[in-house]
DNA sequence: TTTCAACACGAAAACGTTTTCGGGAGCTGT
DNA sequence: ACAGCTCCCGAAAACGTTTTCGTGTTGAAA
């Protein structure tokens, strides 16, 4: 077994000093052929790799990014990871991932644990519980350290920093404008409790395309469900117990949850009762029927997010305080779970 | 905005050295009572915390884990990253995820950056293309430099190392078997290529499971698929043109795609025809039929594999050649698209 | 021969820790 | 008064780099 060889045993080995070699192979004018060509060899022969961690302690820069989300085992999450790791990736950043596994705890905790110069900024969208306890200080304070923080998705204005999100109340009125379009009146929500932030956005655009177009708000048939393990019951109950033409649903297990149901009863979809979800993700591609959704690119936004903030990293002006919040642009992908036309 | 405050800062300010400082902070015996008192105060208030990046050249260790995968946007990849990040925190590890997106190339890169001084040690599942051209030498480089690796799920018999992995073969043995047990005689087989090592494992266990029930193997009823993005003509031409009474898919989207196909022609599942996958993943739960399928404990996959990293590099005896391969155990977890009994 | 530039290289500091070792101050006991 | 001891603390090395600055040697010009 060879250890990794070090600037200071290939010294040793020459007989030269630790500048020598390292001016020697980064090309410097300042050393002679001989000995430059004589050096690289022996770097080349053993393989010589220099220590990533005592490069970041002299730059003090890790080139690495963390990333906190709430959980991986979720399709757009893991699109938003990978798009982050890409751009990230092209630009010689490596990527961290932490979950706070929907813990508001966690979320302070990986933070802190991140913030002690393992990486150069984050990237973050945040915790259910984080969100309901509207405590940001372990945010704030990692900003006010110096370190640049994108968040995505789930965010707040309660924090200044670059974001990147999606249009949630645009894209759920013309979700719902599209129904209605189609001709539905009854039309149900499955939404999720008001303080995730991406819910109320979504309910509230809702609310607008009824109003816009004259339908009354019914509150029977919106339902907040706050445990999303178990949904089944309470969807169940909806479609159940109200004749309605369409769900609209704030995310695709919602959805795909909607159709098991009306299935379940016999119901035909799209015939007899229509869905629409939010996220463009597997279920709703792969269920049967495939169901017609609000596209949310996860792969461009985790890449937009890294963008952001490698553009501040490696900004000239460190505290520039002009953020930026960036809008991906959403559509509807309409598929076997809405009627065509 | 106050930078983070290092141990030389807070000597200068307290007019003490540096060793003091740090000793304080440890709870040192060497010091005394008021010393100690003064110095764990101030760094209190100004939020010290030691700087992760020094420590780990200091200890030539950075408490990191590099997890590499080919994609991330897989429901079974995120289940184990999972797992990992899950057991790497309760032991105070941080995971860097790089995936090689089922290249070659990026495999090797993504290694080779790592290795030099970011992590602790690997925790990797092959790309398709490692494990066509059976070019392992990033990875006996990474294991001679005494970095421990540990493979799971896409391994291969040509490393030495810490595996954890489910018994493929028996596993579809099971399944096919199951099948048989419920009167099946015409089982169709979708698969991929045989050098993924998991893909050919299964197939094998199909056959297997053929030949000790005297089922004579029909290779038109056999489809091996390269490319996951185009399998859906292959598929609906399998189930159009043969009468088979079942399906057994090596994975979920194979699976699915059956599903639809079948659906689309008319076959009632699972009267006409049964459908049994490969990872229990989202798509078998919300599928309409739910699928029956071998469960694929990702999570636990994780799990273990990042505990015999850390027992590894935690371990007294550095070089200890004695690897293992843990066998995660499966079942077939059997849902709509299959008749009970 | 002296002077000076060009050339080739080395010493040392710096990044932020931890830890070993040495030593000064103050006290006790003779 | 002095050895010897305890109690506190600081200097310095070490981890592996990069980079600035200093310096010795050589050759050419005067």
């Amino acid at each position: 077994m060879k250890r990794k060889v070090t600037l200071k045993q290939i010294a040793k080995e020459l007989d030269v000093s630790i500048s020598t070699v390292s001016k020697s192979l980064k090309d410097s004018a300042e050393i002679s052929e001989d000995t430059r060509q004589k050096v690289q060899a022996f770097a080349k022969l053993y393989n010589y790799k220099p220590n990533n961690i005592a490069l970041s302690l002299k730059n003090k820069k890790t080139k690495t990014i963390g990333i906190i989300i709430p959980e991986i085992v979720h399709h757009f999450f893991a699109t938003v990871i990978s798009g982050v790791e890409n751009v990230a990736n092209e630009h010689g950043y490596n990527v961290i991932v932490c979950l706070s596994d929907v813990s508001f705890d966690k979320e302070v905790i990986n933070m802190e644990m991140l913030a002690n110069g393992s990486i150069d900024g984050f990237i973050m969208s945040l915790s259910k519980e984080t969100q309901l306890k509207k405590d940001f200080h372990h945010i704030t304070e990692v900003i006010n350290q110096g370190m640049p923080v994108v968040m995505f998705d789930r965010v707040t204005n309660d924090i200044h920093c670059d974001k990147v999100i999606i249009d949630d109340n645009l894209a759920a009125f013309q979700a719902v404008q599209t129904l209605i379009d189609k001709g539905m009146k009854k039309i149900a929500l499955i939404t999720t409790v008001d303080y995730v932030s991406v819910g109320k956005l979504r309910t509230d655009g809702y609310l607008k395309a009824l109003k816009t177009n004259d339908i009354k708000v019914d509150d029977q048939i919106i339902l907040k469900i706050e445990d999303i393990d178990n949904c089944e019951g309470l969807i169940e109950n909806l479609i159940q117990h109200h004749k309605i033409d369409a769900v609209f649903a704030v995310n695709e297990l919602f959805a795909v949850t909607a159709i098991k149901s009306a299935l379940k009863m016999g119901l035909k979809i799209p015939e007899d009762i229509s869905v629409v979800g939010f996220t463009d993700g597997i279920i709703s591609k792969y269920s049967s029927p495939s169901i017609t959704t609000v596209s949310q690119n996860g792969i461009k936004m985790g890449g937009k997010a890294a963008k952001m903030l490698i553009d501040r990293l490696e900004s000239e002006d460190e505290d520039d305080e002009h953020y930026r919040t960036e809008i991906i642009e959403t559509h509807l992908v309409e598929r076997e779970s809405t009627p065509t036309l």
